[in-house]
DNA sequence: CTTGTCTGCCCC
DNA sequence: ATTCTGC
DNA sequence: GCAGAATGGGCAGACAAG
């Protein structure tokens, strides 16, 4: 569209960091040395957006190439900023849905939280900014109905110690490394939707049956699936394996048993419960299901909840969630009603053998680095990491890597190795990605060991040692 | 038909 | 997911 | 305290290319 190699169009893109900006500085070049455009109207747009959304299957991409062509070769620079932003729905204005809120609230003049309390209910900003016109009454009114999805409510990280205070009293229930899901049924009908809210109804044939047999007509309820072997949690990865798949569904149910786990229930029987307390919903739950509740323990002793987080590591699980017994169930928010407890990060000390080029904010440092172990003389990568780190240490890292550089192949960079980085990490996995055969869950930059050479870093071994180690059987 | 690469209102 | 940052 | 931003591993799917 703008007569631009391939190469210079990665070069400004990864010199500002933002797709919009870039074409817009790519167009306004162009404009400089051509002579007509066609006037773009937002009938055009739409009609090509439109049409883009409606491709699949052989050369749909190369279609969808085109019509884009199309659209920014018309474009001034500006319309070719925002016309890009719209495709990568990535507008970095600033204004996400607290903003939203304010506004509808000031131009129909009506309370903020009405707005999103509504919100939190419908999820549907269109149609609640509608409500909003018809008053404050139309807001309150809002109710639950199967069929429609809410956000779910998030936990924060937290301590068991940060969650007690006197006289406090909590509930206690594992938390499960699975996908979380809402479950839904009314006349007979059942659906199961994704944490973002995607329909995995299909892919789930087996949980919904065993969901439908457990469970009465017209409710909503909420839970995380697990695979499991012989009664212990499976990885995360065969979670994976299972919860969005489309084809192959019935081999794939055959391999890898699933179960639901149930801790809330937000709707039963035309009633929405969400506004309950959070005890009140859970003896609901445990009257109206027949299995699969999550098992709870109510206390306020550090001491017993230690004794019960312990357990449900022992048992193979994440850790445990904490919530306050009156709390309400807040679809969408992260609030400090619930509270995970996960154990501390491991470490391992890795050479940083590569890096890549940042984005955005970082588009003038390297935004990720990688990291490897020693094995048999030599530096097997393990894992990236990309957070953990201040502006600051970003900066000093990219200057003082600039002379470390030994090759270059594309947005990556890779070193003459030399930094030793702690690196902190939830678990060792089995990789297909990485030489090794292992890769680290969610890695987390803690400190540059300047006091390490490479040759003390961990080695392949030591990997395969912790791994060992984290799945062996427990023996009681 | 196989293989490689990229994407996901993706899962964590 | 985790973490840092600006408000 | 909150929201936003930038990034991690890994899976199935969708396409493109051979």
């Amino acid at each position: 569209m703008t007569g631009r190699r391939r190469e210079d169009v990665i070069d400004q893109l990864s010199r500002v960091g933002d797709a919009g900006a870039a074409v817009e500085e790519l167009l306004s070049q162009k404009s400089q040395t051509s002579f007509f455009t066609v006037e773009l109207t937002l009938a055009d747009i739409m009609a090509g957006l439109v049409e883009i959304s409606g491709m699949e299957g052989g050369r749909s991409q190369r279609e969808k190439i085109r019509v884009i062509q199309r659209l920014l070769s018309s474009a001034s620079p500006l319309e070719g900023h925002y016309i890009t932003a719209i495709l990568l729905e990535d507008f970095r204005i600033g204004v996400g849905d607290g903003n939203l809120r304010d506004a509808i609230a000031q131009a129909f003049t009506v309370d903020p939280k009405l707005v999103e309390y509504a919100n939190q209910v419908r999820n549907d900003m269109g149609e609640v900014s509608v409500l909003a016109l018809s008053g404050e009454e139309a807001l309150r009114s809002v109710r639950l109905v199967p069929f429609h999805p809410v956000r779910m409510m998030l936990a924060r990280q937290g301590t068991i110690s940060g969650v007690l205070g006197e006289g406090v009293r909590v509930a206690v229930e594992y938390k499960y490394d699975g996908a979380r899901f809402q479950f839904h049924k009314q006349n007979g009908t059942c659906r199961m939707y994704s944490r973002r809210l995607e329909e995995v109804t299909s892919a789930m044939p087996d949980v919904v049956a065993l969901l439908d047999g457990a469970l009465p007509d017209d409710v909503i309820v909420d839970g995380e699936v697990i695979a499991v072997q012989d009664g212990r949690p499976m990885p995360f990865q065969m979670v994976l394996r299972r919860f969005r798949r489309k084809h192959n569904v019935a081999q794939a149910a055959d391999a890898i048993t699933m179960v639901p786990n149930l801790f809330d229930i937000l709707y039963y029987n035309q009633e929405m419960l969400i506004d309950r307390p959070f005890i009140e919903r859970r003896e609901i739950l445990t009257k109206v299901s027949s299995r699969y509740v999550t098992p709870q323990l109510v206390s306020g002793k550090e001491e017993e909840i230690e004794d019960y987080y312990h357990d449900a590591l022992d048992a193979g699980h994440e850790g445990v969630m904490l919530k306050l017994l009156d709390s309400r169930y807040t679809p969408g928010v992260r609030g400090k009603d619930w509270v995970k407890i996960k154990p501390e990060a491991d470490t391992l000390d890795l050479v940083v053998t590569g890096a890549e080029w940042g984005e955005g904010k970082r588009a003038q440092v390297f935004g990720s680095f990688l990291l490897s172990v020693r094995s048999n003389g030599r530096l097997v990568p393990i894992s990236r990491v990309a957070t953990g780190f201040s502006d600051e240490q970003l900066n000093w890292l990219f200057q003082t890597l600039q002379d470390d550089i030994i090759r270059k192949d594309g947005k990556m960079v890779y070193f003459e190795p030399r930094l030793v980085f702690e690196i902190g990490y939830s678990e060792i996995q089995k990789s297909p990605n990485y030489e090794g055969g292992y890769a680290l869950r969610f890695p987390r930059f803690i400190e540059v060991r300047e006091d390490k050479d490479i040759k003390e870093a961990n080695t392949a071994e030591d990997v395969e040692e912790r791994y060992i180690l984290a799945h062996r059987p427990v023996n009681n």
